[in-house]
DNA sequence: TGTACATCAGTGAACGCGCGTTCACTGATGTAC
DNA sequence: TGTACATCAGTGAACGCGCGTTCACTGATGTAC
């Protein structure tokens, strides 16, 4: 895990070295984490590991939920940008072999960080509200995937999905927003529903696989993305040639 | 909920009510977990609900480890009765239906007790480490999966996941005589992948909405186990006539 | 270039808290004869 | 039926612990003139 940059918005020395300071402790913070849990974050903990005293890192979150928060926000951007990377590198792809790529890529993050996908995908902390920004954060997310799903056509099997899909669309101006940014596609819904389905069935091998769930069976996950999203593929019709 | 029923196994007056009280800590610690999460769980806290003092509880759990253990393979209990009777229920129905009706009551547990079903499907505690029955008990949840999908025939595109499969049962007898305690079919393997696939889809599904990531979208997670457990059900051609 | 002031990172002491767990005990219930 | 003993549920005191968070402070860094 690469310690993340810190943002150019910091310009003078003071702001870059309290960004840098943030950054560190989320580091200490997401350690601890993948050492012994969620239950265990700590703010003592952290600070000792960085060697400050404890109620300096109020200097820097206003308290243990906030500094959480960070960390999840943070691990939606990450996956965002790592199925953003993946898009990119498979650009020249057939649609079909694209949309396999995204879903491993999703699949390869989570395995990378277990601790930070079961953050935004485990059970939800009882005390952490999600944030109004999270549905928008799990969209970036997806994004890519609506891409290049647009370059399907409808699957008849899912027209009741359409409907319901049809109607969401209608209520929520931002998500045809969302859909317009990544594709230059006449009607949504279709790309919309397929996109819920190969989140949905990404996520449903992907988190069996991270909360150990698999052990003791004797499959590649792997070879279960590809059956579970070239299936999808097919069955929205992505052309698979070059 | 209603409360578990005392084990006939605890003849004497002095087992019923051991094993009684026993109910009522877990009843409280699932409680405590509905109310304000995993992480609050605490052996003084439930103690108190009780009218006990904190001690008293190590008279029925070895420690706070124990009663967690305990919970998940009640957990696992329930939710594989679930199953079951969902399975005697639509006993009628046609395979396809049977199929969707096992789906539907997984899904159904999960919602009735999101908390309970994070237990089994959540965060793993990292503190917790799975006995070895875990496997076990997963299967039993499984079993009605079986034995309707043993009605289908091999799914062509699922070939590399039989390979995979083949090879488990292969090296571990006790998932054959899984197999054979639910079904008499000749080759487990397209039964087993397809079980495989029923769950990861269901599990994709459930759990989403459990989390509350399909929030603020516009569809009905009912409708995509439809979708989904029923394009299964039709790769693996069930019938779907009475 | 030097001085006066403002900003702000970090400290150490202190707060009240609830946690899991142990221990020696009391007193009620059950058992053997 | 009565007595002696064993079992065992439950108590209260005590342990050491680490937690989140507040507060008044020091001292270094940056800014204005």
């Amino acid at each position: 895990m690469p310690p993340p940059a810190v943002p150019d918005t910091a310009r003078t020395p003071r702001q870059r070295y309290r960004a840098q300071v943030q950054q560190e402790i989320k580091q200490a913070a997401l350690a601890q984490i993948a050492a012994d849990g969620i239950e265990a974050l700590s703010i003592n903990a952290i600070a000792k590991t960085l060697g400050m005293s404890g109620p300096a890192l109020y200097k820097y979150f206003r308290n243990r939920d906030d500094l959480l928060t960070a960390l999840i926000s943070d691990g939606y951007e990450d996956v965002a940008e790592a199925t953003r990377t993946a898009a990119h590198r498979a650009a020249d792809a057939s649609p079909r072999e694209r949309l396999l790529a995204l879903a491993h890529a999703y699949r390869d993050w989570a395995l990378a960080q277990p601790h930070r996908y079961l953050l935004l995908a485990g059970t939800p902390a009882a005390a952490y509200e999600a944030p109004a920004h999270t549905a928008e954060s799990a969209r970036k997310a997806l994004g890519p995937f609506l891409a290049v799903l647009a370059e399907g056509r409808p699957w008849p099997a899912a027209e009741p999905l359409y409907d319901e899909v049809r109607a969401w669309v209608a209520g929520t101006p931002e998500v045809a927003d969302w859909v317009a940014a990544f594709t230059p596609v006449d009607d949504p819904v279709p790309t919309l529903a397929a996109t819920v389905l190969a989140w949905t069935r990404t996520h449903g091998i992907v988190s069996l696989e991270v909360q150990g769930l698999y052990n003791n069976m004797g499959h590649d996950p792997a070879t279960l993305i590809n059956l579970e999203i070239g299936a999808l593929a097919d069955a929205v019709g992505l052309p698979a040639g070059t």
